[in-house]
DNA sequence: CGATTGATAGCGACCTGGGT
DNA sequence: ACCCAGGTCGCTATCAATCG
């Protein structure tokens, strides 16, 4: 593919295969981040790990360059936002300034650590019935399948208790394995407390776990349990 | 056939500049 | 003050085409 330059000379500018792939991604997740797109790269690349910053960013310049991806500076932690144009998901141009954007942007951090790990992400199917549960995300291991729920801010009680039956449900009729909930200091505690507090929430308890893996701002945390989700004892290959 | 070369893409390091 | 964007530089790895 040839562009035109800023200063109006011809470069041009190649998309690969993996660069497809990430349009891929980016259509399923919508809105990410600098440092999420360094662990897709990585997974992409074949690597165990993330690229460097540096080079997510000039991944980014390049797909800007070539129309397939918008960026926002909006000065947060993990770099610009990012989402793919049209012509690379077929999707109308998100609005970042939703108060839901923060959200979406931490599920697509861990959807990339998820797929670094080898592990497939879908989005959850928007349920049919009431009083049904979407999920935040669904990581797909070669004989696991685990809900994942990415939780910022905690909820109320009963909020908790719906989804909590909507989740039993669920795991009873055998449609996913395990829920995680991956969650900053205040919204852990609260889904403990809730999962103690009810008999729907003992009774899924054991096939639940609750990480602290984000800041209360949302970024995924540098050290801890942060830095390789999942865990390596739950690593596929 | 094996060696060389060029393109591509990765790395860290260093820098400037901008925004919070 | 700190974090991030984005530019350059020197270096390395890989792969495919080409040369001897």
């Amino acid at each position: 593919m040839v562009v035109r330059d800023t200063d109006g000379v011809e470069r041009r500018a190649w998309v690969t295969a993996r660069d497809e792939r990430m349009c891929e991604w980016l259509r399923i997740v919508r809105v990410t981040d600098v440092q999420a797109i360094r662990w897709v790269l990585g997974a992409l690349n074949g690597v165990d790990g993330p690229v460097s910053t540096r080079r997510a960013q000039a991944w980014c310049a390049r797909m800007d360059l070539v129309g397939l991806i918008e960026r926002a500076n909006l000065g947060g932690p993990g770099g610009s936002i990012v989402w793919g144009t049209y012509e690379a998901t077929g999707l109308s141009r998100p609005n970042i300034y939703r108060q839901t954007t923060r959200h979406e942007v931490a599920v697509a951090s861990v959807s990339a650590r998820y797929i670094n790990a080898s592990f497939a992400w879908r989005r959850d199917e928007r349920p049919a019935q009431v009083g049904s549960h979407q999920a935040d995300g669904v990581a797909i291991g070669r004989r696991t399948q685990q809900l994942i729920e990415v939780e910022l801010t905690p909820k109320r009680a009963p909020r908790y208790l719906s989804i909590f039956q909507a989740y039993r449900r669920r795991l009873d009729a055998g449609g996913a394995d395990s829920v995680t909930y991956l969650c900053n200091d205040s919204s852990g505690r609260a889904v403990r407390a809730a999962l103690r507090a009810s008999p729907a929430g003992r009774a899924i308890a054991d096939r639940v776990s609750v990480r602290d893996v984000f800041t209360d701002r949302g970024a995924v945390r540098a050290n801890s349990a942060g830095a390789r989700l999942p865990s390596s004892t739950a690593h596929e290959s």
